[in-house]
DNA sequence: GTCTATATTGTGATAGAC
DNA sequence: GTCTATCACAATATAGAC
């Protein structure tokens, strides 16, 4: 079984990634993490904590991929554009319900997103050389990503597909 | 003096922008529509009336600049990422604000949103006449409003430069 | 059409048992 | 560490005067 406070985080990110934030209520995320409110609230004295716990991890995760995309052998754009997509990954399903977060007017949600699209966009501008180009394609995996924080609700999602890809190497000069 | 009902939905838009959708109360919305509480619910009998008077003011609004779009001398393309940054125009601030209204998880506001975006995608295909083409400009331009709808609480808004419209250029095989 | 006053409900939070 | 019971408050909504 995994650990409660684990279990409330992530019935915490996936009601507001699925019925939005206004229903992402204190009791319905103890009822979907399968303990009370006072269990929860054990673990989370105050929602403010939920939501700060959400953000660390998204933190967390978020220093990992940073990492994963300057390594990454394809190059940091085709990366980026790749995983710029709702697949449901811990990682995807952690930003999207800090951004929910972020919308409704949680402080410090829109200081971790903010921060962390500034690392990504560095990444880019590291590997490309040229900060237009970077600019370019991170709009476009910016667009991904709002358009799975739109599609998240509706329960569709497209994955980018090749013919973009090629888009992103004329874009970026890549053969 | 702005008629009552204007000034309600324009105080709606506002908070949910600049605050939040959390922060958008009917308190809230009443104080700064100056109204009181009662003479708002006179207007709007209920939150999810508010709700709907702003999704049908974005269809409205939506359905203009579809149009605009299409004609655009410079072309749907130029136009569409020209555009797609918030500029304060009545039409940005409503856009912005049923995003927040859809994050929050009203499902009258992601059925609106969603045909714009569609509507959008459209002339965007009608107009470069490849489908690849018209989802890469599409994307930016929703990139663009991805960081209009972050940078709206934040305070930090950059128009796209010459610079981003000579890479949609490049992309659109435009000179 | 707009107000004040009030009712109702939902949400976040506390207290104390086990 | 988790529960039940309860509280306090804020948000939505109603009633009725003007």
């Amino acid at each position: 079984m995994v650990q409660a406070r684990d279990r409330i985080l992530d019935a915490f990110a996936d009601l507001l990634t699925v019925e939005g934030e206004r229903h992402a209520t204190l009791d319905a995320v103890a009822r979907r993490a399968d303990v009370s409110k006072g269990g929860l609230l054990y673990h989370f004295p105050s929602k403010d904590h939920l939501v700060e716990g959400l953000c660390d991890r998204l933190e967390e995760l978020a220093a990992e991929d940073v990492e994963r995309m300057r390594t990454a052998p394809e190059g940091p754009a085709r990366y980026y554009i790749r995983t710029s997509y709702y697949a449901g990954t811990p990682m995807d399903r952690t930003l999207v319900a800090v951004a929910r977060l972020q919308q409704a007017g949680f402080a410090r949600a829109r200081a971790v997103a903010d921060s962390v699209s500034e690392a990504w966009l560095q990444v880019l501008i590291d590997g490309l050389g040229d900060v237009n180009t970077a600019r370019a394609v991170k709009l476009i995996g910016d667009g991904l990503y709002y358009n799975a924080l739109f599609g998240a609700l509706a329960g569709q999602h497209t994955p980018p597909d090749d013919q973009l890809l090629a888009v992103i190497d004329r874009i970026t000069g890549n053969a």
